[in-house]
DNA sequence: TGTACATCAGTGAACGCGCGTTCACTGATGTAC
DNA sequence: TGTACATCAGTGAACGCGCGTTCACTGATGTAC
C-alpha cells in the first residue's frame, strides 16, 4: 500500500529520526541497523534512502536532535526558578539518577555518544553535530556558574560537565552493582550538596 | 608451517591478548573483528579458537588486562614519591593530556570501554572484569585522598574518578577542536592546581 | 466537482561484503623407543 | 643419541547470517483538465 500523504511522509521521517535518537544512544551507531531503525518507526528498510542519503547522515541528525532535546529539557526545567543554584539543582537532580544511568536511550547524549563519536573518522558529519550540541549544553551550565569572572565561569562549567558525564557513564557500566549507587550519591553530594 | 613450539604458542596467545587490549579500547568490541585481532598478532583468524572459546571470552580477558596494566602504570609512577599530593600529581599529569585523549588504544580503559560494557548484556563475562578493574583503580585513588574520614576518602576518589574519566572521554570526542584543550586544562587546574 | 493520469513513498528481493565460528588439513614439535 | 611416529598450533576454505545500499515494482496520493 505504498505512496502515502505528504503529512504522513513527514510523520514517518520524524519517527525515524526520533527512533534513531533513542536507539543510537542505547546501542551505539554500529549497534543499530537501518532495518532496526525503520522497524522501530513502523516501516521497512528499503524506504530509508528516500529520507536520508546514508546511515552516517542520519547519525549526524540524531546526534543534533539528541543534544537539542537535552538542551530543551534543561531550559524547561530551569524556567520559573529564581536563582542560579536552584536552576542548577533542577538540572542535576533528575540527571544524576540511577534511572538515567540505566536507561541510556533517554539519557544524556554526551554520556552515551561521546565514545562513538570519538571513534568516528574526523570527516564524518556526526562530529560537527556533536561539537555544536556539546557547546549548547556547556553554555547553559556556564550561565548557571557561581563564579564571577567569565573565564572562571566557563572553567567551572567544563569541570562540572566532565564530572556529570563521567559519572553517568561509569554508573551505566556498573549498573546492578552497589558501586553505581556509590558513584551517583558521591557526585550528587559533591555537585548539589545532596546527602541522599 | 603449522605446529609451533610451546613457548611460541604462549607468546602468540600473549600477543593476541595484548593486541586485543589495545584494539578493543581503540575501536570498541564490535569495531574489531577476530581476523583483525589475529592479524595484529601476526596470525590468521582460524587459530583463534585454539586459544579462546569465543570473542566474548577474549573481551573479558582484554578488559581485565587493560585495567591491570593501568593499575601497574599508576603504581610505578607513585613509587619514590614522598607525599600523597605528589603521588596524585604523578598519576594525573600524564593522564590528563591531549596525547591520552587522542590515542585511545593506550589510554584509560574506563574512558574507552565503559560505554561498550554498559551496552553488553548483564550476563556477559566482560562485566565482571570491568567491575573488578574499576575497583582496582578507585582503590589506588582512595589511598591518595586528602580527606581523613574513610568514607570521605572514598567519596572524594569517586568524584575525582568521574571527573577524570569524563574529561578524557569528552576530550577524545572533541579532539581537534579547541574545546578539547579547554576541557583538559580546566580539569587539570581543578584537580592539580595546574595552570598549564 | 469529477475523472484520468502522473508522481513518488514505501516494499521487499537482491547486491557484495564482512562477521563469528567450524573444520579438514598440514607439517613442525614433542615423545617413545 | 638417533629414528619413527603421534600430537596439535596454525592455516584457509567454508558455514550461515546480518549488514548498508540499490532497485524494479506497486498503488494511493496529488494534479491537470
Amino acid at each position: 500500500m505504498p505512496r502515502v500523504s505528504k503529512e504522513q511522509t513527514d510523520r514517518n521521517r520524524a519517527a525515524i529520526e526520533q527512533a534513531s535518537t533513542r536507539l543510537f544512544k542505547e546501542r551505539g551507531f554500529n549497534g543499530v541497523s537501518v532495518a532496526d531503525l525503520m522497524g522501530a518507526a513502523g516501516l521497512t528498510h528499503g524506504g530509508f534512502y528516500g529520507h536520508f542519503s546514508s546511515k552516517d547522515e542520519l547519525a549526524a541528525i540524531a546526534c543534533s536532535q539528541a543534544f537539542s532535546q537535552a538542551a530543551d529539557r534543561w531550559q524547561t526545567r530551569i524556567k520559573n526558578k529564581t536563582d542560579a543554584q536552584s536552576e542548577l539543582h533542577a538540572i542535576l537532580d533528575p540527571y544524576l539518577t540511577k534511572r538515567m544511568a540505566r536507561n541510556m536511550g533517554n539519557s544524556c547524549p554526551a554520556a552515551t555518544l561521546s565514545v562513538d563519536v570519538a571513534r568516528e573518522a574526523p570527516d564524518k558529519p556526526v562530529r560537527e553535530a556533536y561539537q555544536a550540541g556539546t557547546e549548547q549544553l556547556i553554555n547553559i551550565l556556564t550561565a548557571l556558574s557561581s563564579a564571577v569572572d567569565p573565564a572562571e565561569r566557563r572553567k567551572q562549567a567544563l569541570v562540572q560537565w566532565s564530572t556529570m558525564v563521567g559519572v553517568m557513564m561509569l554508573a551505566s557500566a556498573t549498573d546492578g552493582n552497589p558501586l553505581a549507587d556509590e558513584l551517583l550519591s558521591a557526585v550528587r553530594e559533591h555537585l548539589m550538596g545532596d546527602d541522599a
